[in-house]
DNA sequence: TCTCAGTTTAGAATGATTCTAAAGTGTTGA
DNA sequence: TCAACACTTTAGAATCATTCTAAACTGAGA
């Protein structure tokens, strides 16, 4: 609780009653991919009530501090990963099925760079069908 | 055109006034990338003018014969790739910048699927930056 | 404790996409 | 050629995730 106060804190997060709900949840050590409603949801099963825009904020915020990843796996709605490391993942629309690939992949036979850009990151989405 | 009919025909789509108005433009030979609104607006410059809904339909129709393939590269909107074959992207979201890598790109190091689940397709995007 | 910038919130607004149900149009068989 | 119908198109409403607004609230420092 403390841990978390100054988890906040070190990343210029003031540390309110949200936030300290929120990062409780997200941060306890498993990784997890959440949805502002999936998240919402897994808060109220634990009596915690956070208004959607709240809840919107917080995880923008998160993410702006590198404490979240994006994810772009569907248009319909978007995925956070509390695991901020490089890695990829499988995933199956239909199943909402959702996993990381922590293995390390390697892609290779990029052609080079299109002027004046840098790489940011690389995203590999393997696509599943049952 | 007698040509865009028969492909709508082999198809299994009829081929509609609109539609062999958007096949003409989505397949005159050049790799394109569109969203609906984009599409919408291109083919007004050509002084078609063709509902959104119907634009909507008949990506949709289009994708469903696998004429088209569908990219989820942000969650703000779906793009199409006439490009259907193998390929992956170079993507900037800032910039609105798309471009295929055609080049054949080598992704090792996969675990292996999980059960009772088949690969359907590997995607690499590749995220740039200025 | 006082003060205020930073936060939270309900509810409205937005914007892409889908739905509805009514009007229009290829296609087929006679 | 044409009737008849299933398939399409369409305007406008509806949906749904997300963002915005502006008012109330609350950490943090003095």
């Amino acid at each position: 609780m403390n841990d978390i106060k100054q988890f906040l804190r070190s990343n210029d997060l003031r540390p309110t009653k949200q936030r300290i709900v929120i990062a409780g949840y997200l941060f306890d050590g498993t990784d997890k991919h959440v949805t502002a409603e999936s998240l919402s949801t897994e808060l109220a099963k634990r009596k915690h009530i956070i208004s959607l825009a709240t809840i919107y904020n917080t995880l923008h915020d998160f993410y702006e501090n590198g404490l979240l990843k994006k994810l772009t796996l569907t248009s319909d709605r978007v995925y956070f990963d509390t695991n901020t490391d490089d890695h990829h993942h499988f995933y199956s629309e239909k199943d909402q099925f959702l996993i990381d690939i922590n293995k390390n992949i390697e892609v290779s036979g990029l052609p080079k760079t299109p002027k004046n850009k840098k790489i940011n990151k690389i995203e590999v989405i393997v696509h599943l069908d049952k």
